[in-house]
DNA sequence: TTCTATTGCTCAGTATACTGATTATCAGTA
DNA sequence: TACTGATAATCAGTATACTGAGCAATAGAA
């Protein structure tokens, strides 16, 4: 195990690190300048709006300090609003703006290039065999890590 | 592409994470404190002793301002020396100490142990075809971030 | 109802990654 | 040799991720 080019940990850090590229680079074409971690979470609280932070990081695996400050962003942007809650003044309730829906629609495309361009080394059938792969692993060591995906 | 679990992007980031994780686990398990990263820059110092850091750095596929920081930790656990090159002024050459070399020995067990892990849901025959597949998507994309592996 | 445990959020501190800039040096050319 | 362009390393600033701690508020148990 000398060659960390057979390490899965280094191949998977080394494909992050694409992915994020590809994505900022296609969403910037698209005039917008948002991160892949930002596009997420407005997706999702698009899809569950008035959800807390806290649920909101369970949904897609985000630490909850992260999380913070990732709202935060995209608050100032004007993408989201953030509002504490009527039924528990711990929690804050997220709701996508106008501003966010617009963004979202229009750097859809881009998005969906980003993840074109990711899988460009592999043909259709390798593809599905990799995201098949790809799912059941993260499925496998989904707790192991400090931010465990917590389904609704 | 509303459902961020079908996105290639989203699934790397969170397997990501997962590894760091349990590499950290399994590598505070053998009594030390590494992360992945750092691991990776003293192997690769290791293997090749006397490396510069920029020629480093693309071996192993780092930001050239990252591998500053990650050098001036490795450096200060005492794991490796940078020294200023006499025949180049500008760069400074790395050599991986008889601690370093000694950390690496007995950390070596903990990141088979780390790389087995990560990989748990899957089978022998999937671990396998999953491994191929990520190294032709990572070769495939190599060029499209800022840090791509340079071979020497 | 009161006490305890938990939860939602935030903060301080550390470690990757990156953008963009600077400094010192080197290499190749006119 | 003087100049130009490239390169090695670093720095300032931003954005994830995480550890560990803290505060306010809630929920469940005694």
């Amino acid at each position: 195990m000398d060659s960390y080019d057979v390490m899965p940990g280094h191949l998977v850090r080394r494909l992050q690190q694409a992915a994020v590229a590809i994505f900022q680079a296609e969403v910037a074409r698209a005039g917008y300048d948002m991160t892949p971690v930002q596009y997420a979470a407005l997706t999702a609280v698009r899809v569950n709006p008035g959800i807390d932070q806290a649920t909101l990081a369970g949904l897609i695996a985000y630490d909850r300090t992260t999380i913070t400050g990732v709202v935060d962003r995209l608050a100032q942007k004007g993408f989201l609003t953030r509002k504490p809650s009527k039924t528990d003044r711990r929690a804050r309730i997220l709701q996508v703006t106008e501003s966010g829906h617009k963004a979202l629609r229009e750097i859809q495309p881009a998005v969906e290039q980003a993840q074109h361009i990711m899988l460009r080394g592999l043909d259709d059938a390798e593809s599905q065999e990799f995201m098949r792969l790809l799912a059941k692993t993260v499925g496998a060591v989904n707790e192991l890590s400090r931010a465990p995906l917590k389904a609704i």
